[in-house]
DNA sequence: GTCATATAGTTGTATGTGCAACTATGTGGC
DNA sequence: GCCACATAGTTGCACATACAACTATATGAC
């Protein structure tokens, strides 16, 4: 009864996704959004907690305790920033660069089975348009 | 750099989305959840629990326990279904019948106002668009 | 130089949600 | 009629996540 609203289904599908992204990053004793913090680390070295924060549409306090279960595993590492005393520095461990292309690839495997199962054009504009959706409204 | 990935962009989409729909229904002191669950015990009165689960895609677990709490503030009751000695009906009490028009006038409120923000026409594709995509992967 | 204010990160707490295990009830084979 | 199995609802537990309040540090006004 609630087709058409955007609340319900835009949840309802996170929900079903995260299932999926779920069991893919199971191989790695990882949960998406710690496999995803892993990956940004990965891909951006030396990150503060807050732009991390930023570039996850998560808040500082989740990320804080994303980085305690990483940093406690040995995936990555916290450091005084130069200049700002305030600040931390975020790096992955060799641990981490060791598993680093697999946990890409794992991504890959994922959006390639949701083009197999979507359609490659459908699942790209959709993802568009939900993406410009959610920074109209976190703009707004 | 997550820009493609349905994972990232669903997720951050529920979130946004999840903000917006939380407070417009703070004034009646309801989550999201449990406003949408109480609108269809509303619609459809004697579902039972399993079928309240299947219709608003949550599990069995999570509804007995949005039951409980709106069992709790008496908008709500169980009652033993007929034949089967295991089934529960659940039934709207007057109190949850006196905010009926105003709940659902909410949820169309927010509709309309989402359609100001997105176009409506968008709005409807991408919303029928998730929908698909989500019924495809609870299949699957 | 001190004080008000802003910002980075953390912590306390609350909530939504699911899975696995449980209890109670039903059902079908024999 | 009993036993194996299925199903409805619940409960224990774990986790993701946010908000508000906190600490520590920086910055700007004077």
């Amino acid at each position: 009864m609630f087709e058409e609203c955007l609340y319900f289904n835009s949840n309802a599908l996170a929900r079903a996704v995260t299932k999926i992204w779920t069991d893919a990053y199971k191989v790695y004793d990882l949960s998406p959004p710690h496999a995803f913090l892993l990956r940004l680390v990965l891909a951006k070295p030396g990150l503060l907690p807050r732009e991390l924060a930023a570039e996850l549409s998560l808040s500082r306090s989740t990320i804080t305790r994303f980085l305690d279960s990483l940093e406690k595993r040995e995936l990555l590492t916290r450091k005084p920033a130069g200049t700002d005393g305030r600040e931390l520095q975020v790096f992955p461990t060799e641990q981490a660069q060791a598993i680093h292309q697999q946990l890409d690839a794992t991504g890959a495997e994922l959006t390639h089975q949701m083009r197999a199962l979507v359609g490659t054009d459908d699942l790209t504009s959709m993802v568009a348009d939900i993406r410009k959706v959610q920074m109209m409204l976190d703009d707004s």
